[in-house]
Formats: structure tokens, sequence, C-alpha cells
DNA sequence: CTACTTGTTCTACGTTTCGTAGAAAACCAT
DNA sequence: ATGGTTTTCTACGAAACGTAGAACAAGTAG
């Protein structure tokens, strides 16, 4: 119970970059944006979303533990129980937590960071 | 294109398992056993499935490009694209790629791995 | 070569997830 | 109360997946 829809994502993504809670319009909003600025030179039309369908995912989202929602005030208030780095670390462990022998994982893992994540690991496995 | 539902899943692990390359009937066999086993004290029977609904799992995940298959032999002879471990490193990379900070992400994620797993990182890390 | 056995492909259906949204109910301000 | 705003309910179509029958292909025994 893990993997997103492409809506799901796309609203996750706002949810991660605004440090505020925000409310389905907004949400919406952003999203129409989003959408137009994509359109580039070819097709690709911007297409706006009913209010209901970021509702319908917010709710989904929620259920699945992604989003938190004020109940208090009127137009409920939503964001993300965790950033997105803290959320993708998890998703890291879940796929990493499967395996029986994670040690010859994370060898193959590590074979192929770029150099300065390597160095990057290295100072934070350094100071333990 | 990555996740794998529960019976794929099943399978997969048998492919990783087995060192050799696996007919249809085979792997039917050893899923038969596997639910068995699993059945315990409380109910969970342990259902047999076709061999057609393995032909057609096998044919989903040769799709999806995780299963390898010999059609010179008659029964085709079915084999994991890659090693379990491979995979999971893979897939990891994937979860990872989509994040505009993956030195964040992999902070958040070794600061959860074991003292061993740690000590392995460190080991593979130096040797650079 | 023909009948039988075994394995594979085609087609299909039910369920779940996800994008999408209308209709209706709930809420708030005037 | 009346109307605008927001949320909930309900629903439908597409895709993925578990599941498998029917039909077809390919060896095997006579």
């Amino acid at each position: 119970m893990a993997s997103l829809g492409e809506l799901e994502r796309a609203v996750m993504d706002l949810l991660w970059a605004g440090q505020e809670a925000a409310t389905a319009n907004t949400l919406r909003d952003l999203l129409a944006r989003d959408s137009e600025a994509e359109g580039g030179s070819a097709g690709h039309q911007g297409k706006d979303l009913a209010v209901t369908t970021v509702l319908t995912v917010l709710s989904r989202l929620e259920k699945k533990g992604l989003v938190e929602r004020e109940r208090g005030t009127r137009p409920h208030r939503y964001q993300a129980v965790s950033s997105r780095e803290d959320h993708t670390a998890e998703l890291m462990h879940e796929v990493l937590g499967s395996a029986p022998d994670r040690e010859a994982v994370l060898a193959r893992f590590i074979g192929s960071v770029t150099e300065s994540e390597a160095a990057t690991l290295r100072k934070l496995l350094g100071e333990h």
C-alpha cells in the first residue's frame, strides 16, 4: 500500500513543496497552473480539474496515511503527514525490508550512487 | 511500471530462490506447497492454482522485463532476468531518483540502518 | 500416421485502484 | 430563510491483477 497514482503524486508534490497547509481550492488552482506551464510548444493542453476531484484524491491520500486534515476550520486545511524526504526514505526501507539479504542489496545499491553522494554517506556514517 | 501483485511476487520469489530455470508446472507445484505450508492451525486453505494462471503471470512478468523464457525447449523454461538483489537495488534507485534532494533522503535513510549494515556500508564506501 | 498427453496462447471475467466528477448534503454569512 | 462555498456520497471508465476455460500446438505412444 505504498504506490501513488499520477494525480495523487502531483498533489503530494504540492503539499510537500508548500510548507503551509493548503485548502482543496488552492491545490486545484496550483494544479491548473502546473499543467498549463507544462503545455510547452506541442499539444498537451492544460485542463482544469473539478474541486471534487481534488477532494476525492485528498481523501484517498488521507486514508493512506499520507495526508492529514484539520476538520475544525471551515475550508479544511490539508498537509502532508511527513516530509518528502522522510517519506522517500521510508519507501526505500520498505523496498529494502522485504529482502532477506539486505547487505547484498545495499552493496549493489551504493555501487551506483554519484561520487558526491558517496561522500555524503561517508560523512554521515563516519560520525557514528 | 515497477510494482508487483501478490501472485507475481510469489512467482518472482520462487524464481529468485531457485538458481535454475523452472517450468510453469514446477512453479505451480511450488506455489501449491507454499500456500499449503502457510495453512498453519487456523483456516487459510491451501488452494491449487491452474497452470494457465501461472502461465499468464509469467507472460506478464516477461512483458515487464523481469522474466526471460527459453522458447526453444518444449516445456519453456523461465528464469529471472536479474537477481533479487540487483532488482531490489534498482528499485531503491527508482524510489530515490524521483526526489530532487537525494542527499537529504539518503541522510534519513542511513539514519535507520542497523549498525552491522552501517559497518558494511563504511567498508564499501571506503574502498572507493 | 493417428490418438493421446502435455504445454502454450487467446480470450474473458471479477476485483481493486485511480482519475474524474455530478448530485446532494452541510455549513456559514447576510 | 437564501445563497454561495465546501464537503460527502455515489458512480463510472480505464488499467492492473488474480483467475481460468477453450482452443491450439507439439511432442509421445502405438
